[in-house]
DNA sequence: TAAAAGTGTACTGAATTAGTACCGTTTTAG
DNA sequence: CTAAAACGGTACTAATTCAGTACACTTTTA
């Protein structure tokens, strides 16, 4: 299973409830975490790293809150959980960082790992967050193997 | 980042070390051990949970060892990780198991969050292992929106 | 100017994972 | 027929990571 943190999913479920008010609405951190049954401090460690990721504006004082720092259909998935999990990437190293990994200097699949990295993202690049907030249709193509490929399609009708 | 058990790493090392060699070849848990500088034990482990993924074939005996079941091209990288980290997804709620996640009665991005994974999965079953263990070309292409997309083509004109 | 709301850091307990050890089973060479 | 080499399974321990919490600070506005 390609885990995702549980905390990286609450932040889903935060950015997709902030998404489907208007949005000029603010949201306060105690009101998400009423809404999203989640617990108040966790919330708000949430919703500084979606502020600093740059998906989230927040405004300061009594009458502040969050709201989104784009529109729904520019923010993509794989930019939320960049933003809470730090760089998309399926090993240490697929990273940029060197040196992290021991078979780092022998590794054979050194390479192809990072390739595979950059396919991942590509995928979730294509799901952004207002697809997340409305009905999603699962289309299944077959590829010139034979072999269902499962894609997604929004009922309004965007495809790819 | 999402991330990849460390152990599901050495086992995509394995899996390409036998597969770069003939198929006819019987691989033991020691040389193989030797050949990915890792040590014995681990690599033993990781071994018999890619046998009873159906991956590999053992032999026992003195003359034993192991060989891919099945043919490189026929080997994904989602079933490697499947038998070495369990059901492919995001999330523990987008398993067929219920209730794991407090939220799940009142989740309003439940049904999309197993959407999201089986698309992860279509990326991940689309790239198999032979095309890990020779030089893979990553090509861009660029959606009806107008952003990059990552596409694995393996240099034999394979595509998709 | 006080209250409400965001900002940042640091700590603690829990859960997961990696790594190891041990003992059993199967096969084959001599 | 038996000893050695290799696979097979389980259970335990240590280390790492993650979730959750607490607290002190800053900003804004009624």
């Amino acid at each position: 299973m390609i885990r995702l943190g549980k905390l990286t999913d609450y932040g889903l479920v935060l950015m997709s409830q902030v998404a489907r008010r208007p949005p000029t609405e603010l949201h306060t951190a105690r009101d998400l975490a009423v809404e999203c049954h989640l617990p108040l401090p966790t919330v708000s460690k949430l919703l500084k790293r979606l502020l600093r990721g740059g998906l989230l504006a927040s405004h300061r004082g009594i009458k502040g809150g969050y709201s989104l720092a784009r529109e729904p259909h520019l923010i993509s998935l794989a930019e939320i959980i960049t933003a809470l999990e730090g760089p998309l990437a399926l090993t240490e190293c697929s990273t940029e960082i060197e040196g992290l990994c021991d078979l780092e200097p022998s590794c054979p699949i050194k390479n192809n790992q990072r390739i595979i990295s950059q396919v991942l993202r590509g995928a979730l690049e294509k799901v952004t967050l207002s697809d997340l907030i409305r009905p999603m249709r699962l289309i299944a193509i077959r590829d010139h193997r034979g072999n269902l490929v499962p894609t997604v399609s929004a009922t309004s009708g965007r495809m790819q």
